[in-house]
DNA sequence: CACGCAGCCTAACGGGCGTTTGGCATCTGT
DNA sequence: ACAGATGCCAAACGCCCGTTAGGCTGCGTG
């Protein structure tokens, strides 16, 4: 009962992160899941107690690595745009890095339980928070315009970063820094040139 | 075998949106969608040849409703940035107009047969470039700023219209046309103010 | 050497899946 | 009134699902 984290569970995570991700949850077997770890289907119970544990342990760890790559800017004392600029930095690295879960994040917490699904509908909502907040600081210190609407702010960083999941690819020529980078550059600065500036 | 267009057949296929965008493909059964429209599973089959028809024509009418949209804007002759606005229009439209197949096509296409999914990422494609060209034209036209990457700009403007699908809610407070403007506006003039323009 | 225990196998379970079949009503046109 | 088509139902098909049970193997430790 000792429950040392054991490296075949942490396999058998990956595995099903790959699988569901490429093919779907439902559309992934335990046997597709086991013949992919050289073993049979029955034997993964040994390690895990049902199929539905993996979704939420995956969906949970991508959300964990979310909750620490922005929260801990919170409290920082950055003006608006470099914080803007760093969180998006942040929140693409958490996409890069993590290809597989973040698209099972993306596509498969519909399909969770009553309480996980809750959980991940609250991160949600707390991300979602912490985007309008650090745009509605950005409009009263002047660094942002007036007249920007914090919600649609938000959503637009936030599709920006998301989305990312569709397109990125790892071992491209972008790392997520320059990805980040670029968006921040064209959300901050626009993409019109100076000529003809009044919309 | 006169196939006209009966409207058993386009309310089984409305009811497969919904049902497909709610709870996926794979975890909708032919008899939860049967039983949607009041009828038993096996009944289904005097109006359709398989539960893969349903998908492979949900996603037919999603593309044909983008492509539509889209590309007879190709040849007119608008300013980049008004056609750029024009086009996030049309985008967003298609998408609010069409919430259920729109996320079935966002999130079902890995599941098509090999045709059909070859279908769908050249359409994709199809619809990156059409996004990159009108950006390198209004490069070229001064209209844009020069140092812009016409794929990485392709990439943020679809984010923000396609990610739409996650959070849009049609007959809420705002219209697709409010979306659409709303996005142009900060997308094309930036977030910041005009207080401290320098990157 | 004996022991125990991981770690995996084979086999099976009940159940739901997509789909097919045959039959029974109800309507339409002559 | 009759023929034929239409639309649906009830039942069944073979298959695959997630999961469980029991047994075999091989290693690490006394």
């Amino acid at each position: 009962m000792t429950e040392t984290a054991k490296p075949r569970r942490a396999q058998i995570l990956d595995s099903a992160s790959r699988l569901f991700s490429e093919r779907g949850y439902h559309a992934t077997s335990m046997r597709d899941l086991a013949g992919d770890l050289g073993m049979q289907g029955g034997s993964l119970y040994a390690h895990i107690s049902g199929k539905e544990e993996l979704l939420i342990e995956i969906v949970n760890v991508a959300s964990r690595q979310f909750d620490e790559a922005l929260f801990t800017l919170r409290d920082t004392d950055l003006p608006a745009d470099e914080k803007l600029r760093e969180a998006m930095h942040r929140h693409i690295r958490v996409v890069a890095d993590n290809m597989d879960s973040a698209t099972v994040f993306f596509h498969e917490w519909k399909h969770l339980s009553p309480e996980a699904y809750a959980r991940v509908t609250g991160w949600r909502d707390s991300i979602d928070a912490f985007y309008r907040e650090l745009i509605t600081r950005g409009i009263s210190e002047g660094t942002f315009r007036a007249d920007l609407d914090p919600r649609m702010t938000a959503y637009l960083v936030l599709s920006a970063v998301n989305w990312a999941y569709t397109w990125y690819r790892p071992g491209g020529p972008l790392t997520p820094g320059d990805v980040a980078d670029s968006f921040a550059d064209m959300l901050l600065g626009g993409l019109r040139s100076e000529i003809g500036s009044t919309a």
